[in-house]
DNA sequence: CACATCTCCTTAACGTCGTTAAGTTCCGTC
DNA sequence: GACGGAACTTAACGACGTTAAGGAGATGTG
């Protein structure tokens, strides 16, 4: 009948159970009562390391962060297309790692300054490839919140990859709109195969940033 | 003493208000209570018109897609460019013009079909001038989601024109990141002047689109 | 060794939220 | 003048985020 005395929490392993809870339940229900099980413990216990939700929700989207950085190889001899490809690529798959990721993220800031690595590294590999620095800040925002956009669109529909939300019943649809013939025929490219949708809309805002900055 | 009996309720009513006290209170604070409040009734009414709580989001966001629809001139005669421009700028207006604007559009999805009007004048648009069905889906879709992204990141930061969210110091964050210049200095760029970089960002897909498709 | 302090958690509770069940009022129709 | 549907109200439920108060166990201090 040894008491079992458990290791201390942290915010870390808080974020991280929470995150691998977001999978089973989703962001509406993640709840405090359901992480603080998830951990042998009650939930006011989680305001010893956290003031609010929000800011476990902050840690939650900077833990993501860490892991998306840790899966992106960068290669400092990357070209700058490259570089920009990865780092949507990565968020991407960051993002649509977990259920309602793009919602989690996109309503959070980071905590700490661990993002400032891979920031300055993608500013310098831009501007040392001819951009200016608000030439470079423009590429990479203008990547970054397609990217974010695409994703929180793609997950409103698909919340993991393999599953699929209600309502969007590609014959009903089509029927609906069939005073429109080219909306309506639209519809399979809309909501299918958005890896795809996903590299073409990538390859636009490279393709732009390479005509209207002049840099190959 | 006369009893003063109100016109009934409908869904546009209920969804105007609550568009109007959304801007008051936020979503957060955007409760069925508040709502129902703002009518001269008692919360349940709300359900006689909307089986639950995110249909109303969903009128709401049907809602500011026709005042958007409403504000944006399409001139048969725009060039596919011009159209583009047209439609990110009024998207954006659109959802500027709501505190949390871009959350609660991009949380829901239209009730009927009147959004199938101006999918297919600009998917017309672009084909006339052109695009393939695919290639002008790809394109209206990178512009949107780009939007989208653009706009929710944005009033995470500014809430409402004018205002500023707390906790974005600038002179504090260029301390923090004083060990990566490149990002320090990046600060002043990535908080400021959204008009600008939205403009910036917009023109980037446009031109990666031309560049891309080959069309001028 | 006694006592105090700090850390980390529990128990209990508060107010608010979305939502449901059941009943009420008003009005047009047979 | 009974009937039935439309449009609401009153009452209540369970769950949520959060706060207050306190307790157990380690750690430090005289």
């Amino acid at each position: 009948m040894s008491p079992e005395k458990r290791t201390p929490l942290d915010r870390r392993r808080v974020a991280g159970t929470a995150l691998r809870l977001l999978n089973e339940v989703g962001l509406d229900g993640l709840t405090l009562r359901a992480i603080a099980h998830e951990l042998d413990v009650k939930a006011p216990a989680l305001y010893w390391h956290f003031k609010d939700k929000q800011a476990l929700l902050d840690e939650m989207a900077t833990e993501m962060y860490r892991r998306m950085a840790a899966g992106v190889a960068l290669d400092a001899a990357d070209t700058w297309q490259e570089r920009l490809l990865k780092t949507g690529r990565g968020l991407r798959a960051a993002l649509l790692g977990y259920r309602d990721g793009a919602r989690v993220y996109s309503g959070s800031r980071f905590t700490g300054t661990d993002h400032a690595r891979e920031l300055e590294a993608n500013l310098r590999l831009l501007t040392e490839a001819g951009f200016t620095l608000a030439q470079a800040v423009d590429a990479g925002r203008t990547t970054t919140v397609y990217t974010l956009g695409f994703v929180a669109e793609e997950q409103g529909v698909r919340p993991l990859p393999g599953e699929r939300r209600e309502g969007y019943d590609l014959a009903e649809r089509a029927r609906l709109l069939s005073g429109f013939p080219l909306a309506a025929e639209a519809g399979k490219l809309l909501f299918d195969d958005y890896d795809r949708q996903f590299e073409e809309g990538l390859a636009l805002v490279i393709a732009g940033i390479e005509a209207r900055y002049g840099i190959g």
